[in-house]
DNA sequence: CACACAACCTGCGAGC
DNA sequence: TGCTCGCAGGTTGTGT
C-alpha cells in the first residue's frame, strides 16, 4: 500500500481522531512483524497523544514518555475503528483509546513494524540513517547533484535509497523519472545539474500531487474514511508496460532493477 | 566503501 | 478444480 503520499494521507486521516486521546491499552495479537513489537510500548499506556507526525514512511505518535513508530511495510493499513469491532485476519496490533476507539494495524505480509522510542534513550534507531524529506527545502538540486557524483548505481536505485532521500518508492520513482525525461538505468553520477533540478522538482511535484489526490490505490489502499486514492489515474508509466507513452505513443518498456520493475518510454527518457 | 542480491511474508492472478 | 509460478507499494543484512 504505502509510499510517502499514502502514509501522509493516512496521517491526515487518523490525526483528528486520535490527537489528545489517552492510550488505554495496546493489544498485540501477532508480535512477529518486521521486528518484534517491543514490550516497552506499554510505557505509552495512560498517556495522551501529543502529536501525530511523519518521518519518511514512519508514522510517529508522540506521548510524554516517548514515541510509537508505525511503518506499514508493503501491505499494511491502519484504520481508526470502534475498539469492539471484531478482528479479521492479519489484524496484528490495536492501540486503544479512552473514547472507545482504537487504531488497528492490519498487515498480511508483516513487513510493517510497530516500534517504541523511549525518551530515556538518545539513539533514534530506525530514524537515524534517514536522508532529507523530499518535500522540504533540504532536498534540492545542488544536494542531489553533489550526492550523486561518482555514483555508478542506476539513478532509480539512487533516488529510492533512504540515506539519499526518503519516501520515494517504486511507483513515484518511475513517475518522477518519466516526467524528468531520464532513463531509470542512467548512472546517477552522469546526471547533469539541470537533470538534478528537473528530478528534484518532479519528485516533489509527483509526491505533492499524490497527497492532494488521496494517494494511489492499487489494490487495497483506502483513506481513513474508506475512500480510495485517486492518483492511480494520473500514473504515466507505472503498471503500463507494453502500452503507449502518453506523450509520444511509443510502446513503454519494462526492465527489472534491484528486483523491482521499472517502466519507461525509450523515446522520451534518455 | 560501493554495489548486487537474498531475505523477510502472504495473497493473487496467470497458465497449465 | 487445483496446482505451481511469478509478482506485489519496503527495508535490512550479507557477501563480493
Amino acid at each position: 500500500m504505502p509510499e510517502l503520499p499514502e502514509v501522509e494521507v493516512c496521517r491526515l486521516g487518523i490525526s483528528p481522531h486520535i490527537d489528545n486521546q489517552v492510550i488505554t491499552d495496546v493489544v498485540v495479537r501477532q508480535r512477529q512483524l518486521r521486528w518484534p513489537v517491543p514490550e516497552q510500548i506499554a510505557e505509552a499506556i495512560g498517556e495522551p497523544i501529543l502529536s501525530v507526525s511523519r518521518r519518511s514512511k514512519y508514522l510517529i505518535l508522540k506521548v510524554s514518555t516517548g514515541s510509537i513508530l508505525i511503518h506499514l511495510g508493503m501491505s499494511g493499513t491502519i484504520r481508526v475503528i470502534d475498539s469492539n469491532l471484531p478482528t479479521i485476519k492479519h489484524d496484528h496490533v490495536d492501540i486503544g483509546f479512552g473514547n472507545g476507539k482504537a487504531l488497528r494495524l492490519n498487515d498480511p505480509r508483516r513487513f510493517g513494524a510497530v516500534l517504541w522510542l523511549s525518551n530515556d534513550v538518545d539513539e533514534q534507531g530506525v530514524l537515524s540513517k534517514l536522508g532529507p524529506e523530499p518535500l522540504t527545502d533540504d532536498f534540492h538540486a545542488d544536494y542531489l547533484f553533489e550526492k550523486s557524483r561518482k555514483k555508478l548505481v542506476p539513478v532509480k536505485t539512487f533516488i529510492m535509497n533512504n540515506p539519499v532521500v526518503v519516501g520515494v518508492g517504486n511507483i513515484y520513482a518511475n513517475e518522477a523519472l518519466f516526467l524528468s525525461g531520464i532513463r531509470p538505468t542512467k548512472k546517477a553520477g552522469t546526471l547533469t545539474k539541470k537533470q538534478c533540478a528537473l528530478l528534484t522538482n518532479n519528485i516533489k511535484k509527483v509526491l505533492a500531487a499524490a497527497i492532494k489526490q488521496g494517494g494511489t490505490t492499487l489494490k487495497d489502499f483506502t483513506q481513513a474514511d474508506g475512500k480510495p486514492g485517486y492518483f492511480a489515474q494520473s500514473l504515466n508509466v507505472y503498471g503500463r508496460a507494453g502500452q503507449p507513452c502518453v506523450t509520444c505513443q511509443t510502446t513503454l518498456k519494462e526492465v527489472r532493477q534491484s528486483n523491482r520493475s521499472s517502466v519507461f518510454c525509450p523515446s522520451c527518457q534518455k
